[in-house]
DNA sequence: CTACTTTACGGTATGCGTAAGCATT
DNA sequence: AATGCTTACGCATACCGTAAAGTAG
C-alpha cells in the first residue's frame, strides 16, 4: 500500500514544479521532500523523476502518476467527509415545522429529550412534509393537517388562532367579527418565514399589499411605531406579548384556526416515543 | 489526510470481526491494532466503535466507514497498478507478427536494438494490424501485404515460400508442380498459431482434414513418425531443417509465396529508425 | 478456563530539521 | 551570487512487540 502522505507530497511537487516550492507549500523542508520522493519511487518500484544535478522533473510515468494520485487523494478526502457527514447525520435530528409557533414551543423540548443531538429545523409550508418524512429528509415534522397516511404516525400537539392587530379607532375594530376578506385592500405588515401561514397571501385578499419584513427587529419596530395592521396569534396574546395601544381581534375564517400535528414515520414510532409522550393537545396554545 | 495504513487495518477488522483475527491476518499484534483503531478514530474525530470490556464492535458510523474505506483502498491499489502498468508500457515494445518466421527472425533483432525493453509479441492474421498500429496497441507489425496507407510506414523485410513435405513415393511427388487444390481430400498436419497462413484452410482444399496440433513437440513427433504430409517453408529448408526421409515440394499458388513488410506509424518512423535500418529485403528468407 | 481488549513499558526505526556540498543559471 | 537538489548527522517521536491486567462467557 502506497502511503497517502507520500502521494500528497508528490502531488504538491507536481503542482509546484520544484521541491523547494512544494516544501514551502507543505510547511516542511526540501530535504524531507527529497527523501519522500525517493521513498515513493522505491515503494512503487518505478522511476517517477528525471534527475539532473540541480533539477528534478517528472518523468513521463511521473506525469501520469501525478494524475492518478489525484484520484487517490480525492478518495481519501471523500472518505473523511463522508464518515463525518454520516456521523453528524446520526447526531442530528431534522425537523420540519409548518409555522413559527410550533418551532418556538417544541425546539426546547426536543433539545431536552434528545440530549446532545443537534436539531436541524426547517420551516416552510407543510405540503411536502410527508414526502420528506418518507425520504428520511426529516425525522419529525409538525403539520397543520393530519395526513391520514398509514406510514405516518401523528399526534395532535396544539392549536393556534390568528388575530389581526389594529390601531384603536380603526373602523374594523367596531365589527362584531372580522373575516380575511374585510382586510382586502389594506397594507399589512408581514414577517418572513411564517410557514404555511404564507399560503393565504393574496387568496381572499387579492388587493392587499403585504409589507414583507425579512428582519425580525424591523418587523417589531414597524408594528410598534407604524399604524399598519399586523397579524398575531393566540399564542402570543395568551402570553401577554401584545403591542401596547393596539387592538387584537380574532379572525373568524376557518383557515385562521389551526390544529398542529406532530408526525413521524410509523416505522420509527418507537424511536421517538419519549418525545411524543412529552407532547399533548395543549402543548402549543 | 487519513493514513491509508490505518484504513487497511480498519478494513481488516471490519472483515474479521475481532482485533485478534485481524492481527493474525495482517501479521501484526493485537495491541498494535487496538492503538491503530484508536488513532483512526482520533484522526477522524468520529467514534467508529462500540466498546465493551472485552469486545470491540463497529458502531453504525463504523459500518458505513468500513464501506467507504474500501473505496479508498481500491483507489490506492489502482494507483499502484496503473503507475506500474504505464511504466511497463513505456518499457514494452508491442509487435504483431503475421506468421511464425518473422517472429523467429525479428525478435532477436528487436531485443538487440531495444535493449532493456520487453518485447510483447502477438501472432495472428494481419487483417487488423493496421488498426492496431493506429490505436497504439502495437508499436510495430509485420504484415504480408503492403497496406499503402499514408499513416503507415513500411519496409519490405523478406520473403517466404510454402512447401509441402511428403512421404517418398507419394503420387504427388511425381507431379511437375503442386497446387493447393492437389492437396484437397488429404489429411495434413498443421501447427497452431501460424498467423495468416491459417487463412487458406478449407479455401482451396474444402475436403482436406487438417490435423491441428497445439503442441510443437507433438507436431514434430507426428511429422517425423507418421506418414501424414505437413507444411514447411523456404526458411526452414534453406537452413537444412528438414525431416529426414521426406520429400519437400514447392506449392505454386501465389498465396504460398509471400513478401513480409515491417510496419510502424509514419509519425513514429524516427523512433524506430535504428530498427528499420537493421532490416532489409533478405532479413527473412 | 478461554478468548478478547486494553494499558504499560522498553526498544527500534522512521522521519524530520539543520548544515554542508555541489551543480547549474 | 542565487537557486535547487542531495547527502550527512543528530534527534524526536511514533510505532511495534512483549508482558501483564482485567473482563465476559
Amino acid at each position: 500500500m502506497i502511503d497517502i502522505h507520500l502521494l500528497e507530497q508528490f502531488h504538491a511537487f507536481a503542482e509546484c514544479g520544484t521541491l523547494s516550492a512544494a516544501a514551502e507549500k507543505l510547511h516542511t523542508s526540501q530535504p524531507a521532500l527529497t527523501r519522500a520522493m525517493k521513498k515513493l519511487e522505491e515503494d512503487l518500484g518505478v522511476a517517477l523523476f528525471v534527475r539532473s544535478k540541480n533539477q528534478l522533473k517528472l518523468s513521463e510515468t511521473g506525469i501520469h502518476a501525478a494524475e492518478y494520485a489525484k484520484d487517490v487523494l480525492n478518495a481519501d478526502r471523500d472518505f473523511e467527509a463522508k464518515v463525518k457527514a454520516y456521523d453528524r447525520s446520526l447526531k442530528t435530528i431534522s425537523v420540519g415545522f409548518c409555522a413559527p409557533v410550533p418551532q418556538t414551543v417544541l425546539t426546547p423540548i426536543i433539545n431536552t429529550v434528545f440530549d446532545g443531538m443537534t436539531v436541524s429545523a426547517d420551516m416552510s409550508d407543510d405540503a411536502l412534509f410527508v414526502d420528506r418524512l418518507k425520504s428520511h429528509e426529516y425525522h419529525l415534522a409538525v403539520l397543520h393537517e393530519d395526513p391520514k397516511d398509514d406510514e405516518i404516525f401523528t399526534k395532535k400537539c396544539g392549536h393556534e388562532d390568528l388575530f389581526i392587530s389594529l390601531m384603536p379607532g380603526d373602523p374594523l375594530t367596531f365589527y362584531p367579527e372580522i373575516h380575511l376578506s374585510d382586510l382586502d385592500g389594506k397594507s399589512i405588515l408581514l414577517l418572513n418565514r411564517i410557514g404555511f401561514w404564507a399560503n393565504f397571501h393574496g387568496d381572499k385578499t387579492p388587493n392587499t399589499t403585504y409589507l414583507l419584513q425579512v428582519d425580525q427587529n424591523s418587523f417589531h419596530e414597524l408594528t410598534v411605531n407604524s399604524g399598519y395592521p399586523s397579524f398575531t396569534s393566540s399564542y402570543y396574546l395568551s402570553r401577554g406579548m401584545v403591542v401596547k395601544g393596539k387592538v387584537n381581534i380574532p379572525i373568524v375564517d376557518p383557515e385562521c384556526h389551526t390544529d398542529y400535528y406532530l408526525a413521524c414515520l410509523t416505522s420509527e414510532k418507537a424511536k421517538y416515543k419519549t418525545f411524543f409522550d412529552r407532547v399533548n393537545e395543549t402543548t402549543i396554545r
